[in-house]
DNA sequence: CATGAATGAGTCTTCATTCAT
DNA sequence: AATGAATGAAGACTCATTCAT
């Protein structure tokens, strides 16, 4: 008879704490954010967040997770009519764009705070997983049209497109003189010198 | 009653605790290693810890300034005659030897832990400063001799070299079929495809 | 929009939950029984049962208490002309009858989380008080007739029947080789050396 | 060099939080207690707790232990000589005695909080067997010189045996009229007309 | 009447650090 | 110098209970 549930609710008040999640790791470290801090950025009490989440632990999986479907719905969303090595240099750009969040770089060093978590590594396998699948995919296409080099299968192609996109957030990370906005350009160019013949 | 403070003494004593900072944040990360264990693996007492690090996060510091030391050293130690790509290309590969060492992957995740403390902070960019620096002083001569690109400074230049072995690492950390012997080679290569002209 | 309030209903919704609370309680003991457990095991929603008991521990209060008035009835429902020492036996096996219920033992050992809760204390008293009651009668009695000793007091010797009964729950409950089938036809036996003149 | 560990200290402070344990937990109850109350009536810090415990549950189990060992060496110190039915009834009169101490009949009652707990289980076992063993031991001896009933193992008796004295706890922890002073003397005679042939 | 989302006080436990020996 | 016992602040998580729907 009483039917409370409402899921639209449930589901907003899910991403408001999965929003406050990314905010706190980022900026503190998954460590430095006590379960504490997290209610408070959230605006929830500390039940509210056991109500959402089994443990700390589970938020991190949760935002990694959505990490990793975004990218595989980005790849989807994809034209395929579009040339592949276009849609390797769209995701590459959108990959830096992104690392115009602060946040998501944040994210990226907060995740060493949990190594060997088993559930962690693999959600963080999951993650580059769907980049590296969608990237592989377009780089065999690529390979078939004779576009890249062919001395690296597709997927160590991708791998290294990875080390790339990988390398620049690290940069971001500790190179105060390096910028997104100063060598997002460059970026491209790293590429399309890398996968050259 | 003489005292003996042998300073000999102290030195290895010292670096017994920051080896064993060094496997133990490899491999349980910062937060994951009490300072308990800490002691457990260097075979002291707790109190003997407090005698030569005033804090945990002192010896994290001491790692990162040993090793942005082997850095400085390992360019000093160069020969002046050497061409400078050479060097370049010597330090890339020195670099990836190192990450045959699972400590060193592993002491890179046990940062993200500790993001947001200006003491580590400070020691990171010391760190990868010293790289840097040995880099672009190469990276100068060489285009003074015109033997890479000269779109980019000497500085970013440096800084693209680090983004590809920041990345290598971190494709070592998080994607199984990436190994260090295997994509070795390939990364000399991305180097030279990264500076030619 | 007529009301409902179906008095059958609710007593029927009352005795589901007290049954559950009797199987939760009996298996995970008090502490270790969580209202969601309860809920769970009784099919209903956590407010439900807010509606039915103001509290955890008044429905623990109300299990007692329906032990206490099946106690009760049981003796109101023995026929005034048996003799009075068949009426002991006849409880004694009734109550060791009872114990092949495990809830009924599991019961026992978790009222002990509660001690010093007064209400809980009350009720105890007044469950055993039921049977010391029932007892008493019978036994002074019995007395009368000159079918028992005269040492002691009617009181006493229902306590003492009560040591027999309790003693042997608690063996059940502490003593792997020791089980009902094998001892419950000891245990007339015992009482019957008990309370001989 | 440093020789701080003073095993006599580490002994009696490990007491100290026995004897408080034992105190608290008898009073209220074994859930009842929280870790902070223990170490505020051992007047210890928190974290000294843990030095000597690593759970709470440890605790408990130290306490039943400490009584498992105590009832072994109270067997082992009476004398071969003296006959095996006096053991049995100084044993059971030792064991009323000990309830004069009210914590110990709190602490029966705390049990019933950590059913199920196979660490507190194995301990109760551990505890109700020394009782067992010691009487059992006696018991086959009166047998032998014909001193017992022979309907029952020696190993059933002493299960008897102990519902007499398990049911006197519990008359003592339920009924206000039962005292130790007025029903130790019967408690004897029970055991007699329990054990005479 | 029935529901379950929300709450926050309270729990056990960990751990960096101090200090007397 | 070296030790490890002692500390208590801080953390993750549980759960009985309330209340709007």
């Amino acid at each position: 008879m009483g039917r409370t549930v409402d899921p639209e609710r449930h589901a907003a008040r899910r991403r408001l704490i999965v929003e406050a999640g990314l905010t706190c790791f980022a900026a503190h470290g998954y460590a430095g954010t006590s379960t504490a801090a997290l209610c408070r950025e959230a605006g929830i009490g500390s039940g509210t967040f056991f109500h959402y989440f089994p443990t700390k632990l589970a938020l991190l999986v949760a935002i990694l997770d959505l990490g990793a479907e975004q990218t595989r719905e980005w790849f989807a969303a994809r034209p395929a009519q579009g040339g592949p090595l276009e849609t390797v240099h769209a995701y590459v750009d959108h990959a830096a764009a992104e690392f115009t969040d602060p946040r998501t770089v944040g994210l990226v060093r907060a995740l060493g705070a949990v190594v060997g978590e088993p559930e962690v590594d693999a959600a963080v396998r999951r993650d580059s997983d769907a980049a590296r699948d969608g990237l592989r995919r377009c780089l065999a296409e690529a390979r078939r049209r004779e576009q890249v080099r062919d001395d690296l299968s597709p997927e160590e192609l991708a791998s290294w497109v990875l080390v790339l996109v990988d390398g620049f957030v690290s940069q971001l990370a500790t190179d105060p003189g390096f910028t997104v906005v100063a060598q997002r350009g460059h970026l491209a160019g790293a590429v399309t010198r890398l996968l050259a013949r």
